[in-house]
RNA sequence: GGCGCUAUCGUCUAACGGUUAGGACGGAGCCCUCUCAAGGCUUAAAUACGGGUUCGAUUCCCGUUAGCGCUACCA
């Protein structure tokens, strides 16, 4: 049974790219009924903020994703340091007792000196209180290869030679990213490390760690990385909220189209399929649908969403049953201080118009507002037809609403008629009810529409487009 | 700079030596139609470049170029 782990740091909002990395992780557990942990990398205590560790919650919650255990790395310090004092015991680290003011600028790989310190002379200093970063002791005399095998990737090497003296722990005694991420991994029993292709290079050490503390390492799985347009990669000073989970919440995204949409990028099912549920994303999901070069999440200042994002949204939206779209719908419209009384009337109206929730609001306002926005008169006239028209469409229109039974068929035999009795065309006598009641030409079909207005608002609204007319 | 990784339509991707290089989004056009959508059909659009290997390279190898990542007592 796999044991996989998505470990965030709390140093920032839930970014695009790791809520794509817990979900493969998640889409792995659950294709191989494994064990998923969240994982707090909490080590760097000046940088992390309990509010970033809210927003990392409430993202993973919108989304419906969960885990069977959770760790905060900061109560594990004991763990690490077992971790780092075997290594140094095992003679694989050493101490560095050089200042932070004077690290060397020469040698890259090691400051000058230290790696020959003897034990007893490093023993006797760090008791007296001398303060030192642990570092890896990575072989110099002979370079080694180090390899490992990366599912994505396949097989990696690099020698020592290019590796430096990374640091275990902290002056302060803390650990740091690359030990307590080894002894954690170790420690819960992880499986497969499934995370972001910007660790690619960092598993060399992270394999090194795992020898010198004598346990074998986990399977690994890099992901190529999500960038922005520009080939960066997505940061909040750069490329603004879009980055953040919670903007795409905000937007009207459903969570189960969003999931799609990022699983998409960096993986593929092999076959034709876009669209597909969480159901059909677990049973297709497999390391080897995932390719190696960054995927471009496309967005402007003007768009800020991916075409394809919402594309996708749209398309669940529209075969979603109704009434699990008028639910997610309440939400909106109340929040925008509108009543959700009719929604069960209006939602298949916009089913199919929307592409984010949010949309409600601008495609059908005029379903919840008192008051139409004020709009051109001109608007009324149907096409190839004047003033009079018009006026002699709403009329005609107005008396066939008067008794018409407000239902679909109904409404739309009436009117038809009506416009029969009076010699105008159908369509041309839809035109200026349309405008009428809606506030404008385009809007989603009329005799829907009427009979979710109700007759009252109908014949109110139609009253005061011929007002506006005369 | 050093090391690592990557390179197919604008974007997301398929094609694990042999295809007219496929699909999707977006674009264009047509159809359907009470407007708008949705839907249907059609269409433009790609193997970064140069060498090999091979009967045959998008696919394998090398180089170039470009992009990304790592190079912290951040993760």
């Amino acid at each position: 049974m796999p044991r996989v782990r998505f470990a965030p740091s709390p140093t920032g909002y839930l970014h695009v790219g790791s809520a794509r990395t817990f979900i493969f992780n998640w889409l792995y557990a659950r294709r191989h009924n494994g064990t998923m942990i969240l994982r707090i990398d909490d080590t760097d205590l000046e940088r992390n903020t309990e509010q970033s560790l809210q927003s990392i919650f409430e993202g993973l919650q919108w989304l419906g994703l969960d885990w069977n255990e959770q760790y905060r790395q900061s109560e594990r310090l004991d763990l690490h340091q077992a971790m780092a004092q075997s290594i140094l015991d095992k003679g694989l680290a050493y101490r560095d007792f050089t200042p932070a003011s004077e690290e060397s600028t020469v040698g890259w790989l090691f400051n000058p000196g230290q790696r020959e310190i003897s034990r007893e002379e490093s023993d006797r200093r760090a008791a007296a209180g001398e303060s030192f970063v642990l570092r890896y002791r990575v072989p110099r005399d002979t370079p080694e290869t180090v390899r490992f095998t990366d599912a994505v990737y396949g097989e990696q090497s690099k020698s020592t030679a290019d590796i430096e003296d990374f640091a275990l722990l902290r002056s302060s005694g803390a650990p740091t990213y690359h030990l307590a991420s080894c002894a954690d991994d170790v420690d819960l029993r992880i499986s497969h490390i499934v995370r972001g292709q910007d660790h690619l290079t960092n598993t060399f050490k992270h394999v090194l760690i795992f020898q010198a503390a004598g346990f074998p390492a986990p399977q690994f799985a890099h992901l190529p990385l999500l960038v922005a347009p520009d080939g960066a990669k997505l940061s909040k000073r750069k490329h603004g909220p879009v980055v953040s989970v919670t903007t795409y919440r905000d937007a009207g995204f459903l969570p189960q189209a969003f999931i799609n949409f990022l699983c998409l990028l960096g993986w593929s099912p092999k076959d034709d399929r876009e669209r597909m549920t969480r159901e059909e994303l677990v049973s297709a999901f497999s390391f080897e649908g995932i390719n190696r070069s960054n995927a471009v999440i496309n967005f402007t200042e003007e768009s800020p969403f991916d075409a394809k994002s919402l594309w996708l949204n749209a398309d669940h939206i529209r075969t979603m049953a109704a009434s699990d779209l008028a639910l997610a719908l309440k939400p909106v419209v109340e929040g925008a201080g509108y009543s959700s009384e009719r929604l069960g009337l209006i939602t298949p109206l916009i089913q199919e118009r929307i592409k984010l929730l949010k949309d409600v609001l601008t495609v059908g306002d005029f379903f919840f507002v008192d008051e139409l926005a004020p709009y051109d008169s001109a608007e009324l006239i149907p096409k190839k037809g004047d003033a009079a028209m018009a006026l002699k469409a709403l009329e005609a229109a107005y008396t066939a609403l008067e008794t018409a039974e407000f239902a679909h068929d109904p409404l739309e035999a009436a009117l038809r008629a009506a416009a029969e009795t009076v010699g105008i065309k159908a369509g041309q006598l839809f035109e200026p009810v349309r405008v009428a009641v809606c506030g404008r030409k385009t809007a989603p079909p009329l005799f829907g529409t009427l009979e979710a207005l109700g007759r009252d608002v109908c014949l109110s609204r139609i009253e005061g487009a011929v007002a506006k007319l005369k």
